[in-house]
DNA sequence: ATGATTGGATAGTTGCACTCTCCAAAGCGG
DNA sequence: CCGCTTTGGAGAGTGCAACTATCCAATCAT
């Protein structure tokens, strides 16, 4: 198909598609002479990843270039495939580690962390610390200089929460062939998340209405 | 204390606060000459909160105008002023309601509300859908158009998580004197959001390395 | 043959979140 | 009292992100 019926059959218009093409989040097309190229079903569905990537996701174009960059590299495997699409999305301002609230909160989060069980760090040798361990430890130092600190124990509920949903997360990843199993991730880790936001502030609804009814 | 001691105090550069000021994030300051404002511990609270949203909550700052105008509304009572934050705290696109695969979601969401017995849709009379259900709808949709379409069933455990933490988050806030539980509670609402989304993503990786270890 | 279409390159637009510059009135040190 | 700095308000300007519009030569459809 041409750049055109792409367009149409996406809902994408024609000049934010050349404009992905730059950018690189969709490979080009089959050149088909010096001025056309030809597109297939794999550019529709990848278009609509970008899309629902950057417009629901609310991922920025050059983390989504990374992401998708990252689904694609036959180099890695399975996990360092997700790993890296993963550490990609967005997290937030970076922990400032000059501060002592920062300090504080980065071992309340240790402590939580190694209470789970569960490993922050990389697989081996010097590996960087994970993108979503520095969004944690920003959240837990904002809410402790607001005046809400939270420690270990007020989290560990929410971390056990997660961590079952994560069974669910990965149960559903496996209803699908392996070779579709690692976009399948990206795709739940990331549209999940407006999901999972919106059903916990109409839960909260819920629950302050059973609480204070009248008021 | 004036301007300038605000913005040491709270690390926001003092063109910044002057920015803020005229948006209407913050009130202007006790004026004691013709060209001097006094500030207080309030203005700063107040300031801290406004970041907190802005940087970590990523709230536009159209939004959290709306979010602190509804905070300080006197007239409201306290479930309206909580509601009314959390509703102009942004929710994605909305669902295109001429789309077949968004009729297909609604179906899907209203099934899975009525199973759980929520009621969706604000208290009285002709209340507008509440904006946390439209963003379920567009995330629904959208996982359905890029092929993973998700059943109510496939999506009560993600409810039923989310209704045992917002068990917890109201718990938390009624740790706090009534006059602060509000503020509180957007606080804990918005602040908690990266929190739960970097556990999720932190036990999405344990998981997957537990099922897929040498991979 | 000729008018429309195609895809690539370049430049322009929009919106947001600041940031800079200016200025008159106020404070303050000698 | 007199310079010198500081203050807060107003308006314009900046930088970035995500498009969007314009051009253009090659090509396709009739």
């Amino acid at each position: 198909m041409r750049l055109a019926e792409l367009s149409e059959r996406s809902g994408v218009s024609a000049a934010t598609i050349k404009y992905y093409l730059r950018e690189g989040l969709l490979p080009p097309g089959r050149r088909i002479t010096a001025t056309q190229a030809e597109y297939d079903e794999e550019h529709l569905r990848r278009l609509r990843l970008v899309r629902a990537l950057i417009q629901v996701g609310r991922v920025p174009v050059s983390s989504a270039k990374e992401v998708l960059t990252a689904l694609r590299d036959e180099e890695l495997g399975w996990s360092e495939r997700l790993g890296t699409a993963v550490w990609s999305l967005p997290h937030g301002p970076a922990p400032d580690d000059a501060d002592p609230v920062t300090a504080s909160a980065r071992r309340t989060a240790d402590e939580l962390l190694e209470h789970l069980g569960w490993s922050h760090r990389g697989g081996d040798g010097v590996a960087p610390v994970a993108p979503p361990y520095e969004m944690l430890v920003t959240a837990i130092t904002t809410l402790a200089r607001l005046g809400y600190p939270c420690s270990a124990a007020d989290l560990e509920p929410y971390a056990r929460g997660m961590e079952r949903l994560a069974v669910d997360d990965l149960d559903l990843v496996e209803r699908y062939a392996p070779e579709e199993q690692v976009e399948a991730a990206v795709a739940l880790t990331v549209l999940y998340e407006p999901v999972l936001l919106g059903l916990r502030r109409l839960a909260q609804g819920e629950e302050a209405r059973r609480r204070f009814a009248g008021q």
